[in-house]
DNA sequence: TTGGATTATTGCGTATAATGCATGAATGGA
DNA sequence: TCCATTCATGCATTATACGCAATAATCCAA
């Protein structure tokens, strides 16, 4: 008897269907079919009627259903229960991120997980392509922004907050820009999002928004690029403030309308660790989720990307190509 | 999530060794040993502490096994239950009895049985060599005599009365035998029981039971080939009353120590039906032990051999070959 | 203390099972 | 009436399960 066959048969006896169900748990009908063959073989019972395009259960398959579908929870509660028990973290967590903030944020925190989890070992995808989870078979990914109603489950890390700003040398050549409409007549270096235009949003103090298109001649799709590009005075940039935090300190860029909260399709910004939606979830993703949310705790992105820098000096010993913000504040 | 492991892994809780489970299940330890990796690989959680000849379970593997034990068992019940269900008896059903009981009994009243159950095949080995059921796969076995106590259950068909006979040539030429120590000068045709002995047992009014061993030249396997020889005058003959019916209607053959019971091995003898000790029995054997009691309740063995050589006229239309007593009495 | 029997593990090879592809029959809706 | 979709199934391919054999380790008895 297996289990597989067992949890087939359930979710036809939910669905109804078994092309959706083929279809759920990404099989072709002719497993599902199967299944359900094998299953009915080894009772020496019917459990569904079918005609080409119906499954309707028979009695027996109703009595069979009502005994099996809470056995099959309590299993799949037994079996996360005991992973919970497990004295090691185990495994391969596969995770995917953005190629910048992975570098700079994510990255630098994985010496100090994985010395803290020494059996497990962690497949690390730096993309700015966009990643079906499941699909690709990882385990979660760090998301940045505005969520899709994905009906994947995301745990919010910390607020990403926009700023823009433009080097001392544009500025003085450009004039400093003082109202939002403004970057009309500026030159604005811009990152497209894929679906969402490339609006900047201005939110004033009395919580008023506007959504002004942005003057540009250039696109690109990396924030560091986009950076490095304001700081030889090509124009207004806005990043994340975490992106330029170094560069505000050193002032090779200067912050303009800081009278306005300002951000790209959405202030409801954040910095999301995204998993699939499934009941019970894998040990290694659950410590994954604790400790990052652990390092976030009352905590802003860039206080947390210093810390994550002295970590990853301080556990570094392979060459690993470190973010510029390396040097000790 | 393959139940198979999870059985496998009950019953290493329960033993305590691999080895001892490889044993009961008749696999190879290897197959135990992987069946246990894989669940812990699947849990991510090390269940059982073994040395290599110890086996001791871990913290994770009591409590997983503390709520998976009970899901087990009520699996396997619902999988009874709901075959016990089932608007059809299918598949085959695999039987072993001897060849003269087979023919004379058994297989008249298959014609009726599986007409009641179409959809049921049948596999009847006709055999009079030992067979293990469990061993060789039957799912019943048709025993007669005494039964050994080897663990498996047993229904009662009948009773089984043995009678002495012989021809009344023999009788004319040889006398007629009076006191049970007669057959020791008589010329006797003796069926063998492997590991019983040949003794011949009277138990008289007084209940007084005397064991001897019968003057013998010949010793057949085969209790119509035993009758035949009886018949041709070849000496007493003690073979089950049914064998004889007919002819001792015909008078071809002759009653003769009347005045005992008389029994090979044991006067518990009897016609059961014998099955494995399965906890959850098949439902194709559950309706054939039905079946069959129905047709012994209230019945001789030779009255019911009658009725199927009856059943048997009216059913054939195959060249089944068919004891003697086919003719209408 | 030593040796032998037994246990658990694991590499390897083989056989079997699982799965997808492709095709066909049937059904229901447009 | 036709087409899209569903379920069933033969076939081929791939993955898995299992036994064999060898090895290391352990425990018990001499």
């Amino acid at each position: 008897m297996d289990t597989q066959n067992l949890q087939i048969f359930v979710e036809v006896m939910k669905r109804g269907s078994f092309a959706a169900v083929a279809r759920e748990l990404d099989v072709v009908p002719s497993t599902v079919s199967r299944a359900i063959t094998s299953l009915e073989e080894e009772l020496g019972v019917r459990l569904l009627q079918r005609t080409t395009r119906k499954v309707k259960p028979t009695e027996a398959g109703q009595v069979y259903y009502q005994r099996i579908e809470p056995l099959i929870e309590e299993l799949n509660q037994a079996r996360s229960i005991t992973r919970d028990l497990g004295d090691e973290v185990t495994g391969t967590l596969r995770l995917t991120t953005s190629v910048t903030f992975g570098n700079s944020v994510i990255v630098p925190l994985l010496p100090e997980f994985m010395a803290k989890y020494p059996k497990l070992d962690v497949y690390c995808d730096l993309t700015d392509a966009v990643v079906d989870i499941v699909d690709d078979g990882f385990d979660l990914a760090v998301r940045l922004g505005h969520l899709n109603d994905s009906g994947l489950i995301a745990t919010r890390l910390t607020d990403m907050r926009y700023v823009i700003t433009a080097s001392p040398s544009y500025l003085a050549q450009y004039g400093r820009p003082e109202q939002p409409e403004d970057i009309q007549h500026h030159q604005c270096l811009v990152f497209p999002h894929t679906g969402l235009g490339t609006d900047w949003l201005f939110r004033d103090n009395n919580g008023e928004i506007k959504s002004i298109t942005p003057n540009s001649r250039l696109q690109l799709t990396n924030a560091l690029a986009l950076k490095e590009c304001a700081r030889a005075g090509m124009g207004l940039v806005m990043c994340s403030e975490w992106t330029v935090t170094r560069e505000l300190y050193e002032g090779s860029l200067v912050r303009v309308f800081q009278d306005y909260d300002t951000a790209m399709a959405s202030f409801d910004s954040a910095a999301w660790l995204v998993y699939p939606s499934r009941q019970y979830l894998p040990l290694k993703v659950r410590v994954f989720i604790d400790f990052m949310k652990e390092k976030f705790v009352n905590c802003t992105l860039s206080e947390c990307l210093i810390r994550g820098q002295k970590t990853m000096q301080a556990y570094s010993q392979a060459d690993v190509e470190t973010p510029a913000l390396a040097e000790d504040h």
